[in-house]
RNA sequence: GCAGCCGGACGGUCUGCCGCUGGCGACUCUACGGGGUCGAAAGAGGAAAGUCCGGGCAGCACAGGGCAUCCCACUUCCUAAUGUAGAAGCAGUCCGCGAGGGUUGAGUAAUGCAGAAGAAAAUAACAACUGCCUUCGGGCAGAAAUGGUGAGAAGGUGAGGUAAGAGCUCACCAGCGGCGCGGUGACGUGUCGGCUGUGCAUCUUGGGAGCUGCAAGUUCAUGUAAACCACCCGACAGAGGGUAGCCCGUCCGAGUUGACGAAGGUCUGAGCAGCAAUGCAACAGGGCCGGGGCUCAUGCGGUGGAGGGUAGAACGCUUGAGCCAUGGGGCGACUCAUGGAGUAGAUAAAUGGCAGACGCGCGCUUCGGUGCGUACAGAACCCGGCUUACAGACCGACUGCUUUC
RNA sequence: GGAAGUAUGGGUGAGCGGUUGAAACCAGCACACUGCUAACGUGCCGAGCCGUAAGGUUCCGAAGGUUCGAAUCCUUCUGCUUCCG
């Protein structure tokens, strides 16, 4: 299969809960330069049988494996034209790179909610975000093998 | 040629690959709500910004009048627009050699205030001046010419006049009022007249103002939902509402429309709630009772309180006081007629990334090229105006300096 | 998106257009007290620039304006804070 470059409006993280449990502490974060990520994962519930339904045609179809949201805060980037490029570039960089965690959670019984944070005041280039993206993303994968590993030690 | 000033209009172009958003078409899946794939077109501004004004639009409130409160104020015009808005002007003042630019602008009859300084801040006499009296200390009277203070000192300058002086008189100048002329008008100008403090506030005159804002608001879904708690209430009347600024008379008045009417009434049943059957519809219903009275508190209604729920969805939402062209009117803002083109609508928020070519500016240059840069800035209901930010570049009018004829 | 408020010495924070460049508290410096320190008490500097000093001058977020006179009134910017489902 090709490698799927698409980014579609259903991949953005939009549900209020899900992020108010994603910043109220308790996950993991990690700072990737330009970027600060925060992840969680979230299990799959009932109504994933009826996703599975859908889902014959692709993973497209149902729930995504993983949404994301970008956040900049004004404090750190006045205007809004700045903002606005910003986000352009993360979305694009994960865009890109996104495979590599779908490869990760490729049978995996749960999803994942990541937030990128914008913690820099200079805008950087497209290289230096896409560079620390592929960096950040084959971290959070190695992570969660650890973590599947040691998951029934904490719990 | 250089420098400037005003007005108008613009603010990059093209190609390839990978994406995003909303609609359209085809195919496809479906729990019929919608989802997926493919296709060809569309997808930020002159300021989208600030939110400083004005409107449209929406909800709530509201018979009417007066007072109070708040806002506005040169003139004429334009506009949907009532505005420290816009256009064209007027007057004062400041800046500039100039083209021009900034800023202020209703009235002053009455009342009040004006720190410090100064004799005195408006019924003016401290010093000096003049006259008279004198016990030689000074006193009385005249007088705004002199003094310094101050933002402002009783119109200014000069001459006459006088005991000394004074618009007391005259000439010129500034201001005010009457008349003539010009202008729609603010005002300008000529002439005549009397003789005139500054600022602020109250005040006077004229005009205007309900409140909140698309997170307005509407519909659907979810929810035991016509859910729960407290208070009010049904006509011998007045708790209350209009009216949480006050007053006057007046009106409504216990879910509700219209007509007659002023009666503890009559007629209609158009209305309201509910999926429906149906229920309610200006003193309904039940119990006791011969009747009145008394008691109970179910349903409907009103007000307040305390809660629950949402990945919530859809509408509002983009055709609008809109844009362009030509012609007519106007100095202009603008307006009239005719014709034409016409999908940005996101919602943790699309309009992007990479590569290359061109254009423009600056630097280097062996004039072949080469390096760097390419502004301010991102729609969120929609318009009009203002303000602020801005690389570059175009058109037109005008000004100063310089050169040539 | 819409609507309000606020900015004054190093910090907090009063302030009627007129003795205000600044009330008050904290902080700082000096003195006094103490064996030494803290606290209490008294006084001073209050921020820049010029000056040995006396003193002069500029400053109330920034820039314009109104006024004889502005921290205060008006306009435009800047920062910060709050509210609206």
């Amino acid at each position: 299969m090709i490698v799927n470059c698409q980014f579609k409006k259903s991949e953005r993280l939009t549900s209020q809960l899900v992020i108010e449990k994603l910043f109220a502490g308790g996950n993991a974060s990690m700072a990737a330069f330009p970027l600060r990520i925060v992840f969680m994962k979230v299990e799959k519930e009932g109504n994933d049988e009826s996703e599975g339904n859908c889902g014959k045609n692709g993973n497209l179809g149902g729930k995504p494996l993983v949404s994301i949201l970008v956040s900049v805060p004004k404090k750190r980037v006045r205007h809004a034209v700045d903002r606005n490029r910003m986000k352009r570039l993360v979305r694009e960089a994960y865009r890109l790179n996104k495979y590599i965690l779908w490869e990760a959670l490729e049978g995996k019984d749960y999803r994942l909610a990541l937030a990128f944070v914008c913690i820099t005041d200079t805008l950087p280039t497209f290289y230096a975000v896409n560079k620390s993206m592929k960096k950040a993303l084959i971290r959070i994968s190695e992570k969660l093998d650890v973590n599947a590993n040691s998951n029934p030690d904490s719990q």
